[in-house]
DNA sequence: TTGTATGCGTTATCAT
DNA sequence: ATGATAACGCATACAA
């Protein structure tokens, strides 16, 4: 029976005819308590289908079973896999999540402090580069958190995300492999921090091929599709070409992809192309691009275990967490075209 | 100064030299207090940086200032912008948002049911075309709840979604409009309840243009890609060919898509296509996909609204809220090709 | 092994 | 207009 109020902790006491102390131990120290009480309590929880009043709980506790997860950007399409992640592996140890969104607005993030300051999240997800919090930055007191996916720039925090420089060195190694020398690479040295990684990815590969770079042809962008175009015309203006684009993000790979056909090249028979990241969107670009999946979701569940080992009482790793990254072969790389290597 | 410890009403009410009483009405009723009072007050909040901490005050009024919203699926690349439009609205309202995801297993169900139970959530936004919680759906005392983009199937909880005859009208009208009469449907009666009214907008729009329904190339899949292909294989084996393809979503015109292309077929050249949704990648298709836009952000914002406003004690609406999908035109629409239009 | 009693930080009732 | 205090539901120190 339901009754039209909750049931409480006194209402399974009356009902096993026990304390509401003895009910509080069968709960989270049944070892504690007698089997025969044990049994009665069980039996008392079933029938009122008593459920812990969290909030009663968290008070009492002086913390919360709610993790914040605060992203800049919610639709980013990298978000929702680590989302499931997280998500998972929360709610298999009893946590929830709270979802905040800053939209790069120091106003915003000030009101996820306030969460946190309220006890609502007894930990913190950060899918940023840089702490959201505007100038109360330095003076928060911050929960146990960690940064998933990418670097976060202040404040000595725990990160999970991909070895960025191993996955750069697939890349290129594959370019290396099909026979490219003239790789060009198409950075973005400011947005975010895993994206210098990137660049040594693939220096590192061009080294280990005694390939000496050309700084004629690695180019700093700012990640996004109309960065890669704009990336095509300097290039053609300079009249410095490569045979291979080795693209910092799916998004320049993109901008570069449209700037190349629009001047009425074919991908890949003129021009190879690798994007970082794998976005869904990947698979459905023309040619579908080759690039650097990112385990979206096993970063989420690392980050949240973490966490979770943090909340715990753990110790903090000394740095930090990268998964590898796996290359995905598509259709956007082949050997390079004659056309480019008579230069 | 920020304390080890956060500041609690009785730190204000010993600097404000009042009592935590006046403090408390100091901030949920200023009117009610004097103005030099209010005054000590609000200057002692901000030497102590005092925020009201939300589980005292969830437990003392009952009820807290989550929403929760389940999905099926997070990754959904729907969820996304819906999610931006929950959560822009609720925040605004001081509320925060829970996110629960089931993957369509209703023991997943249950644990967040214990959510609610626990009294963690106020409301209930529901993504998802029936209610998760498996056999205690029933007597399962729900919170305030909305559905969102999908009607739910039992439980008579208000929806707020698109309105899927008019979007669908407006497909079949363009198709009519550029000479389209032999348009095929490929449905999908099972999955989602808004699939049967897309469904309701084609014959609509056949039956006022005067043209005569033919079941033959009427065919109902399950929303998938692999739908639209078996669609595909299907027809091409009756010989009962249509010039175009309305499809009930973005996934199965892709499929649709994908199948004539492997025919070798040209489109729009050779077959018209229209999707439902506008996914993130109908404009990365090849074609870029003719199909009805989801308004989104919109969809979240009206159902916390609305959520909101039955929490406040509003009257949930008799019927369900309707926005209207706009019709996105690309590239997979053409008139009719005169190699079909000769049957 | 079990029970009693206190306090977590609020808000609301009732005095003053 | 303001203050004292009870109660929200729980976990635990201390007693028995």
């Amino acid at each position: 029976m339901s009754h039209s109020t909750p049931a409480t902790i006194e209402d399974v006491a009356r009902i096993a005819e026990v304390s509401i102390a003895t009910v509080s131990r069968a709960i989270h120290n049944p070892e504690k308590v007698a089997n025969s009480t044990r049994l009665k309590v069980n039996q008392a929880i079933a029938i009122t289908g008593y459920t812990t009043n969290a909030m009663a709980r968290s008070l009492r506790l002086g913390r919360s079973n709610m993790i914040l997860v605060v992203a800049p950007d919610i639709g980013d399409p990298n978000f929702s896999n680590i989302l499931v992640g997280l998500e998972n592996e929360a709610r298999a140890h009893g946590y929830g999540i709270l979802i905040g969104h800053t939209q790069n607005d120091a106003q915003r993030g000030l009101e996820y402090l306030k969460f946190l300051n309220s006890n609502q999240a007894a930990g913190l997800i950060l899918f940023t580069g840089i702490l959201p919090f505007g100038h109360q930055t330095m003076t928060a007191r911050l929960p146990p958190s960690v940064g998933v996916f990418e670097p976060v720039f202040n404040g000595g925090i725990p990160y999970v995300g991909v070895d960025d420089i191993a996955g750069a060195r697939k890349a290129v190694d594959l370019l290396i492999a099909e026979g490219h020398t003239r790789i060009a690479f198409i950075g973005d040295s400011r947005t975010r921090l895993a994206y210098g990684r990137r660049r040594m990815g693939y220096e590192a590969g061009l080294d280990a091929a005694g390939i000496s770079p050309d700084l004629r042809i690695v180019l700093e962008g700012d990640g996004t599709i109309e960065s890669g175009r704009l990336a095509i015309e300097q290039l053609f203006m300079r009249d410095t070409l490569p045979t291979a684009f080795m693209c910092v993000n799916d998004q320049t790979a993109l901008g570069i992809m449209l700037g190349l056909i629009a001047r009425g090249y074919d991908i890949p028979r003129d021009f190879s192309i690798t994007g970082f990241d794998d976005v869904p969107q990947a698979v459905f670009m023309q040619p579908s691009l080759t690039t650097i999946r990112q385990p979206r979701t096993l970063i989420g569940r690392h980050a949240m275990a973490l966490l979770l080992d943090l909340l715990g009482g753990g110790e903090p790793p000394e740095s930090e967490i990268l998964l590898v990254p796996d290359l995905v072969v598509r259709n956007s790389v082949s050997v390079p075209s004659r056309q480019w290597l008579k230069r």
